[in-house]
DNA sequence: CCACACCGTGAGGTAACCTCAGTAATAGTC
DNA sequence: GACTATTACTGAGGTTACCTCACGGTGTGG
């Protein structure tokens, strides 16, 4: 197993995501919104409307524990739950005009963060980095 | 807020970060460990020998949260307490034989890992990669 | 028209954290 | 040396974010 500086570059990947998980956690503060349900705030924007199941997919999680971000994006008053027209047995999450606003801003807060944090990199340095985290990731 | 891409940055690094994160925890597999339990056997062995509260602090965690990774490690027989003899308050960690190994052996997997994630970028961007976090996180 | 698959959710479980209170031991003050 | 304050760990009990399993209501292919 030669040193070929490779366990070096995961740390380094991971501690910068570190770094930027806690800095988003504490830009999020103000809306009392954990990363998750931003996340979910965020897929349900986007999409405007979003069946239970397909949101557990875009998440990764369980359909059972989609349940559960709905249950706390909808007691925030963020989204609500309809029927779905086409399928009865389906509920669709549709975001409010507050989930709306909500979510707004905390993309702004969050392009701000990222901004703030990439700073330090020239333009360069970012295009290259985007570049090559990309070839990383087809 | 006009649109520098560095949005886009930040989810490419969580991104990446994702995938090690899931393939590091499925190589984990064979030896039953979790992620954050792989860490502290390595601060212990590292260390060779460490305080529970240093190793709370190491692992960012509160002290009593060290205890149960503790408690853990030493369920499997990879580490032991024994009683600082400096200051009888406290319990030292240290890595049993087979806990040894097994840090050994995880290391070498790790390692494997990362080289294999990362093989399919060039020598030249691993080192401008390397360079590029390295301003990131200093 | 019916067996079967699929939708969301109640019930109940787990892992990894946390705070708070308690016990034992050290450190500082007089 | 005696007292108080602080520190080290841990038991008790809580939270969060997941999970599986089972169930009732709904669509669908043969």
């Amino acid at each position: 197993m030669t040193d070929d500086g490779t366990a070096v570059l995961g740390d380094l990947v991971m501690r910068v995501a570190r770094t930027q998980r806690r800095r988003w956690r504490e830009a999020l503060a103000p809306w009392d919104l954990s990363p998750h349900q931003a996340r979910a705030l965020r897929v349900v924007s986007e999409r405007d409307g979003v069946r239970l199941s397909d949101l557990a997919g875009a998440l990764r999680i369980a359909p059972r524990s989609a349940t559960e971000v709905a249950d706390g994006l909808q007691g925030r008053g963020l989204v609500e739950r309809t029927a779905d027209p086409g399928d009865r047995r389906a509920v669709v999450l549709t975001p409010t005009e507050a989930g709306r606003r909500v979510q707004r801003e905390v993309d702004d807060a969050r392009a701000a963060d990222s901004h703030e944090l990439f700073a330090r990199l020239s333009a360069r340095d970012r295009a290259e980095l985007a570049r090559i985290l990309h070839t990383l990731t087809d």
